[in-house]
This record gives C-alpha cells, structure tokens and sequence, in this order.
DNA sequence: CAGGGAACGCTCAGGGCTAAGATTTCCACA
DNA sequence: TGTGGAAATCTTAGCCCTGAGCGTTCCCTG
C-alpha cells in the first residue's frame, strides 16, 4: 500500500513498468520508457520554466510568441499563421495569445496592405525589451536544469530527441493521410 | 504527391538558434538543442496521443487518472494526494479531474473510516473495462511513434531522459529551499 | 484533555488550449 | 467579369490547470 521510496529515490517510471507487468504481463512497455519519462520530465520543466516568468508578468504561452517574434529580426514582425505553425498550436490559439499581450501593450496588430486577409504581430518597444531582458534570465534557468548533465550527453539527448520528432511527426502524417484516403468513402 | 516537408526543411530548433546567433550572438543558446526539442517533442506527443481517448471519450488529464489507479491493482484505489503527486499536477487539479471522472461513472470516491480528512478514489466496473480496453490501443499508438528509432536509440534515450527529470528535480528543489530559507528573514 | 499546527481535499478566480464554424478577402478560370 | 473555392483570422463553446485560501479532521504537546 504505501509507496516505496528507499534513499535513493528510485525512478518514478521504474515503478509504473513494474506495476504494469505485475498487472497485466502480457502487454509490452518498452514504450512507455520514453514516453513517460518524456511527460514527466517535461511537466517538470513547464513548471520550473515558469518561475522568471511570472516575475515580469509573461506566460509561457506568452513567451513563446514573444521569443518567435524577437528571432525574426527587424521588424520583429510575424503573421498569425506563421506563429502557429512556429509554437504547434491552433490558430484560434494564437488569437488569445495575441489578445493577451496586446492588451499588455507588448505587441501590436497591422493588417497588411496588400492582402487584407493577413494580420502582422509586431513586437512594441516595450515587447523588445521585455524579451530580450527575459530572455537571458530564462537560458541560465535552463542551463541551471542541465547541471546534472555533462555536455557530452546533452549533445546526444538533444541529438535522440530530434530524431524523435521526426518519428512522431510521421506517425501524424500518416494518421492524417488516411484520414483523407477514407473520408471520400 | 510531394511530400509537405521537402527534404531542405532542417529541424526547426536548429532554425531557432541559427537566428539567435545572427539577433544575439552574445548569448550560449546551447541549452535550446535541449528543452527546445523536448517541448516540441512534448507537443506533438500530446496531440497524437489524444486521438484514441476521444475516441473513448476520455481526456488526457482522465487517462492519467485511470492508469494510476488500474497499475495500482486491486483494489484500483488511491488518494487525492497520491493521485497529485504520480501525476505531477496540483491538489486542486486533482479534484477537478475526479469530479470528471466520477460524473462519468468511471471511478467512485469514498472517505476513508479511519481518517475523514483522506478521500479514496477507486475504479468503478464500469472504469476497469474502458482503461483495459485503451490502454492496448495507447501502447499500440506509442509504438507506431517510435517507428523512426531503433530499439537501442529508444534505450539511450529513456536512459538520458531519466537523467534529465533528475536534473531539473534538482534545480527545482534547490529553488525552493532558498525560498524557505529568505522566507524568515 | 484542550489548543494549535499540520495534513487533506475542496472552492474560487484567472488563464490557457482546441475543434468547429463564421467572416472577410483573394484569386483562378470559365 | 462573375463566381466558387481556398486561405487567413476570429468567435464560440467546452474542457483543463494553477495559486491562494477555506473548512474539516487529526494528533502532538503541555
């Protein structure tokens, strides 16, 4: 019933692998060895990442956009669907995300001119140096969560984990495809 | 016809910190080639990974819920508080999921004889059947996303993220320990 | 054996994201 | 040149999470 935790606090995946193979025997796991460790390691990080933030009153959500602009260069001006495609997320989503840091006054909305379809975000004066202040506070707060790391395995991790998107991006694609093939049936 | 992602689209982290070299050059972004991808990775994972449970008309948040209790074995029963920290989520996050889970019938809740305070939350019937039958269909799902790597990359990889979820546990903790600590002052 | 602190779960206010569909604008082509 | 489809963005409805704080219950200590 209660849960173990020797001195060595043993890994939290270790046990649901465990658990699962006590429970049903049959199924194989081996999966959720990266997956699992992949949610949990990244809803640590959120929440670490999260802290500087907050300080200055900027989301992740928020930091996201901000980031995404500030690399742009000059103008530091980018489309709605363009920031979309950059942070994964719906387009209504970057809708809010741009009403919320609008309304702080870090960027402004311009319709294009030529297609009026098309709405640019630029960062404000105010949104670069929110940023760019931010911004270094956020990487040593990154480097601080790698201290347990040398570089040589960050070089791999980082290396592995490409190769994982890659892999999950084509198990998307591959849904959606067939998706199409059978909607005309 | 062509694929969406012809083969000059390098990986966007790399893209990413190409740019921060050129508005930045000052700053060590090495830390990006990391948490960069893994938010990315993270992304996509999740959205893939939704696809089956709407099928069964259960969230990710639920799922969590439902495979802490179904790995726990007989009697599939646990804490509000066991429940937040398996799933790395907060005490009030874990009472919105149960108040979910249990208007769905799938598990029931009941207050602990011995300690009123504590409030168990156990799989009903109902809960067993749809975890079982999905969680075949999840593994599957993980399974085809690993397709792109072999077996011993998917090894080093689990063995690296282990590392990682260490490390940012240990930058977390160190942070909270200073705050206790200027707390007093 | 009475207080008071600690532990547990819940409530509330404030954000955040998505899918589906509406609206506006562009553009290719008959 | 008029029209239908496609593209870009926004709106709506629904669900999910957190931090702060509340009420209840337990239990240690004086």
């Amino acid at each position: 019933m209660a849960q173990r935790k020797p001195a060595h606090e043993q890994d939290a995946v270790a046990s649901f692998v465990e658990d699962w193979n006590r429970e049903r025997p049959e199924l194989d796991t081996a999966p959720l060895e990266v997956f699992a460790r992949l949610h949990r390691v990244f809803l640590r990080y959120q929440s670490q990442i999260s802290k500087p933030m907050e300080g200055h009153g900027i989301s992740m959500a928020g930091f996201d956009v901000l980031t995404a602009l500030r690399r742009a260069g000059a103008p530091y001006s980018r489309t709605a669907g363009e920031l979309a495609r950059s942070g994964l997320i719906s387009s209504a989503g970057v809708t809010l995300r741009i009403d919320r840091l609008e309304k702080d006054g870090l960027i402004v909305r311009e319709r294009d001119p030529e297609d009026r379809r098309v709405v640019h975000s630029r960062l404000s004066e105010q949104g670069i140096e929110q940023i760019d202040a931010l911004f270094n506070e956020h990487l040593e707060n990154e480097r601080r969560m790698l201290a347990g790391m040398t570089p040589a395995e960050c070089r791999q991790l980082a290396k592995l984990l490409g190769k994982l998107e890659r892999s999950v991006a084509a198990a998307q694609e591959a849904d959606e495809e067939e998706g199409e093939e059978t909607a005309g049936e």
